[in-house]
DNA sequence: TTAGATTAAATTGTCGACAATCGACAAAAT
DNA sequence: ATTTTGTCGATTGTCGACAATTTAATCTAA
């Protein structure tokens, strides 16, 4: 893995050890010792230490004085408190962003949703997986909420854990979303914003739901995947 | 100024320069060496970098590759965006907090709304800040939700920032907030949730109200105060 | 005089080394 | 046998120096 010195390198890193940690080659709870991931990557403790701060902001790791690194474990509580965050979160987005985006951003929107739908019916999960967070993150831009847009961010990496886990383990259930996700969709072309808001919170309801039932906590703590 | 070993250096540089943004020491876009600071605090550049990493999680500073920190420019789009969400999650917490607080945590709650209350009958504005503050956190934590106390910490020094620069201009007229407070606690008291939560929904609407209509963004473009 | 290019200074990014601290294991005392 | 204390190893925290990059200042040309 070679590191393009156009961006940050602390935040490559970050990058780097976010994607292990989803894929669960890093487990829940695990250490992260800044000495190894340095010589692991051909790189000194400085950048490492920076994107474990990185880290530490997404919720990805914990980060405690003197006693290092830790990823973070995804507990059922853990689950349900994220989802009623961004319950509130999304709900907010979903609600003002038919109101503040422009017919552009919405047309952006109109197009993952459609590709959800499309890899949805082609039995295309990793693609419906993909086009469903642009679809999110496509109806955070249209927000022009720039705090709301960072702060769902930082949530992301660790709903595509859990959603990672989830997918893995239900197979094609997940497909299920798709109908929902278009749902969603009209009512933001409509520029209808109460019910653009029900609708991703129904949605995010139904996500964890699906989550619980589906013991990802549990997967969270087990072996790597593929 | 020491720093005590007991407790991370970059969290207590990270918090003297907090301390220096809020009261105007530091202005809105200035920029901040890390140099500067080290020499200034006689410490290394590392612990410094590392505060600077925990203030842009707080949403008090920018880091752009390669060209440093700069001072977060509150506007008043941004003090519009921080009450929409704001008003979310804190409206999740008076939501929860009714029901998942235990009667101790209650108490806590209750001592704080008092308090803020004798404050503001007494002129004790600093006092009245504090309590406020008081009461928010410990509702956060009667809410059993660690996620949402983290990410509304992470909101709190923006929230300082501006409810200090407010406050500092408008003198008294603040000591009207000191109703709703209550109004807010008793209903928590009585465990009513669905009003508790819509209290602090219009506390916080308020509270924008205040902010926007004594150009708080124009006093956070102005010279130090006190 | 102004615009652009070139050079010089200042500042951030990265590194390797040293110091401080914590956890585990062993030894001694109750 | 259990608890306490002491030492050792491993790991994080901090530092000063060097490299890369940006910002500014200066100079040249139109």
């Amino acid at each position: 893995m070679d590191f393009s010195l156009s961006n940050g390198l602390a935040e490559q890193i970050a990058a780097y050890l976010e994607d292990r940690i989803i894929r669960l080659a890093i487990k829940p709870g695990e250490r992260i010792r800044e000495a190894v991931v340095a010589e692991e990557l051909g790189v000194s403790r400085s950048p490492v230490r920076e994107a474990l701060r990185i880290l530490e902001n997404n919720h990805v790791v914990e980060l405690t004085p003197r006693r290092g690194a830790r990823v973070t474990v995804i507990s059922e509580t853990f689950i349900s408190d994220l989802c009623d965050v961004l319950a509130e979160l999304l709900g907010l987005a979903g609600s003002k962003c038919p109101a503040n985006g422009t017919d552009e951003e919405l047309a952006v929107i109109d197009e993952a949703a459609k590709r959800s739908w499309t890899c949805a019916n082609n039995g295309n999960l990793e693609g419906q997986y993909k086009a469903v967070f642009d679809f999110g993150v496509a109806c955070l831009k249209a927000t022009k909420n720039q705090l709301l847009e960072q702060m769902v961010t930082e949530l992301l990496p660790n709903l595509r854990r859990i959603i990672y886990a989830t997918f893995s383990a239900m197979g094609d259930a997940i497909r299920t979303n798709a109908d929902i996700v278009i749902t969603g969709n009209n009512y933001v072309q409509q520029r209808n914003a109460a019910m653009a808001e029900k609708t991703v919170r129904d949605y995010t309801m139904r996500m964890r739901a699906y989550a619980l039932e589906n013991n990802t906590a549990a997967i969270l703590f087990g072996t790597p995947l593929s």
